[in-house]
DNA sequence: ACTATTTGATATGGTCCATAACAATTATCG
DNA sequence: CGATAATTGTTATGGACCATATCAAATAGT
């Protein structure tokens, strides 16, 4: 029985390798930190979404996620069947539904956000370092929109 | 038709989110610089660690790039079928197979990394910074080390 | 020698992602 | 106006990836 450690080579020096592995440490812990309130970072998006967002359609919501709107019926069937949101026939174009948040949606999310936090990023900025975080965050969005 | 852009709200603010919006880009970028010689991240991956590490059995490379023996099987085979790596019997261990790069294996592992160098590495340095980058990935290695 | 463990493998199910197609509705424009 | 095109939500479907249980062959442990 070898004990010996592999050694990972060039992976090491790979970004994308790295971004991989620490976006499902970060996930992870995520749905730790938020499992009191069953929210997937997904969901949390789409609440995050129908708050900012009134009077928006399906279509609309899905898109800015980057979700396809045929895989976004079942997110949404899952989040209205826990009272957490509502789909309504919009007056104007009667084919569009219009997703709102409900009560129950607005107090979940706003504990889900309390939890994010207080114990997700809290302690993801303090293993970082809070000078570093904004560093972080801006290079990330760089990526994510230029790249 | 409404025109107008969402509001991202406080998911701008989410390290979790824009880590994962980063990570696809990166992963996307990585398959259309890689695509001459037709590997996808994961395939990368096994390659280097099999170059890096001779003597090998699947279970080792499996579980230091985190992919679960069962689902390794079918990614060797392919790998395998394409002439760039070979399972050997072990002589000391007859239930073990040791992982060796085929010469092939060996000229497509040099071809990929000098793609990745100069095409995707390389313009993601670009876009971040010379001076940044040892910065960013040192955080997300910290992340994906001790979150 | 008998049992427990390990290795590669198969089967299977879940989740996420992508495409095609469809009915209902609305937009287009001849 | 009316025929045609486009849009919206939806279903169906298939692929990729991930996780668990299980198995036969081989080895380790006692």
């Amino acid at each position: 029985m070898e004990g010996t450690e592999l050694a990972m080579g060039e992976l090491s020096d790979l970004l994308g390798y790295t971004l991989k592995r620490a976006q499902l440490r970060v996930f992870d812990d995520f749905l730790r930190c938020v499992a009191p309130v069953n929210l997937t970072p997904a969901q949390f998006s789409v609440l995050i979404l129908l708050d900012n967002n009134p009077g928006r359609n399906q279509t609309e919501i899905a898109t800015t996620l980057g979700i396809l709107r045929p895989n976004f019926v079942a997110m949404l069937d899952a989040l209205e069947s826990r009272g957490l949101c509502e789909r309504q026939r919009s007056p104007s174009d009667r084919r569009s539904h219009i997703v709102v948040l409900t009560d129950k949606g607005r107090a979940t999310l706003a504990r889900a956000k309390k939890l994010v936090q207080t114990r997700h990023e809290a302690r993801l900025i303090e293993l970082v370092g809070v000078e570093n975080r904004d560093a972080l965050l801006s290079m990330l969005a760089t990526i994510a929109r230029d790249f």
